[in-house]
DNA sequence: CTGGGATGTGTTTACGTATTCACATCGAGC
DNA sequence: GCTCGATGTGAATACGTAAACACATCCCAG
């Protein structure tokens, strides 16, 4: 019950008070089993009354293991916010920690894994299709450190990769869209040169192909809301009117629906809609937006399972997860 | 063009190959201006072929500054992840980084705690209310550890503490709706417990009070969407129906009007409808909250500020930042 | 020409822990 | 009674850096 000591106590005062070496207190506190019960609780007394506690920072440098885990993501983003929060679950757990490397744009990526290289982490999540494969070479074969890219199919050959299966996803929805009847249909893409943009975009459009239907890609210029919702007003409308606009993104999706609806369109009245990632938001009754749900879980455990797993020496392994389809109004047709 | 090199690259390296001691490759690192220029060129040189980066571990446990900045936040909330961006945001400019401790509920911040006191922080952002005061008292005085509560009106007295003003906000809002001809009024809290749902109540409260108002207290449950669908339930309907429902936070508001709306009523039509926080989602056209804007980058700014400025004896501040009302249709009546 | 503040660099030590090595003790087996 | 393995502990060292201290050099004011 006291705790409220000014000064630093270290393994060696508790040695002190415990009339043991420091050794001993080291190991009680690391491998506990190596040392005598007896021993052992006249130490734990001895580092309650003090108030000590292990310095994390010692550990590191001396075990050359730091028990953090870094994540280089985009600043700004509910998808990224939600797989973080799934992963920073997960390593707390297991008595890790996440550390954050955020940026802002793809310009100032270089900087975060200049910070990245200096901590030395267990791992690193590289996130976000934006990040260039010149910074995931960089990355790679770093010594002690495992990089995984996350949903970032540029990294193919380069990188341990976990993904959702994209272009398999793109495929489901844009057969379902069919099912309901279209004959016309748009995709709208979050930034062209995101190579998840890309997959997903090949993956809708193939399916659609299939069916004899053409599939224009229309760039909203970000992975947001407001791109999106900026982005409806540039879907023709009158005759050239699409029967269904499948969105790049969740995000990208709710802001297309808002935007349609604000320019007077009923979805799914005039128009279906569809999203990509199965974001919380995604579910809510104002929306109900039919989307593919990504198994943040299963590809949290996946990323994880290839940092931790001791298989080091075990090819660049390359997960890819299938999605599952959410069915909501958004797609479901008035007619029935 | 090396950086390959496969074992772990010291100063001790860097100082052989340029042939200059291993303090003066740390001065160059650490404090150039100490090292002359052409030295600091042969340093760098050295530094680049042998693909050099200074250990951020063994540098913090000399200089005993991590630069790290923790934070102890629910791992499940729309409004933390938008205060922990900004957060690792401000942070990266100042190259420092955030290590996150989040906590499924409150019987798990102990544990969060313990990890902390582990990691010898700068600073350390105690964010929710859910926290109990218990543990707030946990991390007062720490040597060399700057607790700031955040947004947690419990720890006034306890810590160092930044908030929104709750009290005022809720009052504005209160004072808003009223001002819309308003007859009868919820409150429809997130959690009885959490001090930052008394302190809003009593705001409306007692703003609607004023104008003889009364305001019955209703429970969502959580901080959720979905507490607040849900709640919409428990709402009376028929002649008890009351003219507007203050939300305890935007996501349970968010909630209650897609609860209302699918329960046949609409909003503003039938009820008006405000929130708390100003959210992003908020603003989206599809719900078009009015809600009451918190400035996140103000009181992340005035966060950091008491961690880093050096006046570490001046008594516990308290900073209590206006919020902005945010009019949106959610609001308006239709007899415009 | 000399003394003294700048300036630049090397030597040394400390940060707090985990781990290796050595050593002592003890109980069991012949 | 002696050896051998197991068990528990202490002494010593290393992890990679920052900073205090000492020292050499140099330039300029007197």
């Amino acid at each position: 019950m006291r705790g409220d000591s000014a000064a630093r106590v270290t393994s060696h005062d508790v040695a002190a008070e415990a009339g043991v070496s420091q050794a001993t207190v080291a190991r009680v506190f690391s491998a506990p089993d190596k040392v005598a019960l007896a021993t052992r609780a006249r130490v734990r007394e001895a580092a309650a009354r003090l108030g000590y506690v292990p310095n994390a920072i010692a550990r590191s440098l001396k075990s050359q293991r730091t028990d953090i885990v870094g994540a280089v993501v985009p600043a700004k983003s509910e998808y990224w916010q939600d797989v973080l929060t799934a992963l920073s679950r997960r390593l707390a757990e297991q008595g890790k920690q996440l550390l954050l490397f955020p940026f802002a744009d793809a310009d100032h990526v270089e900087e975060a894994l200049d910070s990245v290289e200096q901590y030395r982490l267990d791992g690193l999540v590289l996130a976000s299709s934006t990040i260039r494969p010149e910074h995931l070479v960089r990355m790679m074969r770093r010594p002690n450190l495992r990089a995984v890219a996350f949903n970032q199919p540029a990294a193919s050959g380069l990188l341990p990769l976990v993904m959702v299966d994209n272009e398999a996803g793109a495929r489901d929805l844009a057969e379902h869209v069919v099912a309901q009847g279209i004959g016309t249909a748009t995709f709208v893409g979050t930034i062209a040169s995101a190579s998840t943009d890309q997959i997903r975009y090949r993956g809708a459009a193939s399916a659609l192909a299939d069916h004899g239907i053409a599939c224009p890609y229309l760039e909203a210029g970000g992975f947001s809301y407001d791109a999106g919702y900026k982005a409806a007003a540039q879907i023709p409308d009158g005759a050239d009117r699409p029967d269904a606009v499948m969105g790049g993104s969740d995000e990208v999706a709710l802001g297309l629906i808002d935007g349609l609806r604000t320019g007077g369109l009923d979805v799914p009245g005039d128009v279906l809609v569809t999203g990509f990632d199965g974001l919380p938001q995604a579910s809510w009754a104002g929306y109900d937006l039919t989307t593919l749900v990504q198994p943040i879980e299963v590809l949290v455990d996946a990323t994880l399972a290839i940092i931790f797993d001791d298989a080091r020496d075990a090819a660049q392994p390359e997960r890819i997860v299938p999605g599952t389809l959410r069915e909501g109004k958004t797609t479901r047709r008035g007619h029935g």
